[in-house]
DNA sequence: CAATACTTTCAGTATTTATTGAAAATTTGT
DNA sequence: ACAAATTTTCAATAAATACTGAAAGTATTG
């Protein structure tokens, strides 16, 4: 299979994973778009790459730059902005895990803790608030878990752990 | 505030938190709905509660069974199937990991080894492949973690690793 | 076996979500 | 300060997704 061919494989493949995962569609095209380019893209070289309008493009670049996903660099001499993709990976998974603790497990985990403060005498309050804190629990414990695999490369410690279950 | 309040707002909040994780809502809000009741529920309680046609709360409920978070209980002198979920959190977790790896992580992970198939002389081939294979590695990892943290509670060895991350 | 109770299907429709493109705003160079 | 280049916005539109409801299909009962 040619290089190009692959590309354009794989950035559908990314697209789709995203949108089956509440990721726009687009967005994670023009991320993979830009994972795979050598060098960084303008916004023209982006509606070019992906046949988008130019409205789509720039929306798509600025919600990516929110996720810390891609930079904004200039090129001497040019006017126009170009942006590339953090390429390694592992800051790529820890951005959009924390990006994604931040903006919906957050805000989850409050409206949790809120309904636990319902009428305690009713009947069934007792099974549905153990239930609350059980999912409070078990997402604390999720988080807890990916803090430390996040940081397992950075720490001889929880490396150490983490390689004890491959 | 109330219990029925309350319950109202879980499937709501359930709901909005399924769908920006690529979850059909009304399919999330079915399974919280069966997560908050006492009792089974049959196809009518589920559209009366929810406001849905027979068609979504069937549709909606055969799919919940295939992820195995419901279940058909049929009650003695009735004809209607009744429908009740699986209220360990627990349970609930492992189940939705289980289902979401088999369908989307699985899938995903043979298109990156068949991409790893290309053209390995032309320039940029080499930065492609490495690209694939972190991304392996790293969903790879992840899966071996959160694999370990479904045993954690089965588990002495793997439970004293977790409660290290406390 | 026919009537009844219940479940499933799916074409049509409604809703939600994403995209376009042209106008407005902003930035840069002279 | 002006003009040109570039970016941003957003109302209109398109596309994707989900829902409805009535008809067809199945199972159960007497």
């Amino acid at each position: 299979m040619k290089l190009k061919e692959a590309h354009y494989e794989f950035i559908h493949l990314w697209g789709n994973f995203g949108s089956q995962w509440g990721i726009n569609k687009t967005m994670a095209q023009v991320h993979a778009l830009l994972l795979v380019s050598e060098d960084a893209m303008s916004t023209d070289d982006i509606m070019d790459a992906l046949s988008i309008s130019r409205g789509g493009a720039n929306m798509n670049v600025r919600e990516l730059m929110t996720w810390n996903l891609i930079y904004k660099v200039s090129k001497l001499g040019d006017r126009k902005e170009f942006f590339e993709a953090e390429k390694d990976m592992w800051e790529v998974s820890k951005r959009i895990t924390r990006e994604r603790k931040r903006r919906e497990i957050e805000p989850l985990m409050h409206h949790l803790v809120r309904l636990k403060r319902v009428d305690k005498n009713e009947k069934g309050a007792e099974s549905f608030t153990k239930m609350l804190g059980d999912i409070e629990r078990l997402v604390d414990r999720v988080d807890k878990v990916s803090d430390t695999l996040m940081r397992a490369e950075e720490n001889a410690f929880f490396g150490s752990i983490i390689r004890l279950l491959k």
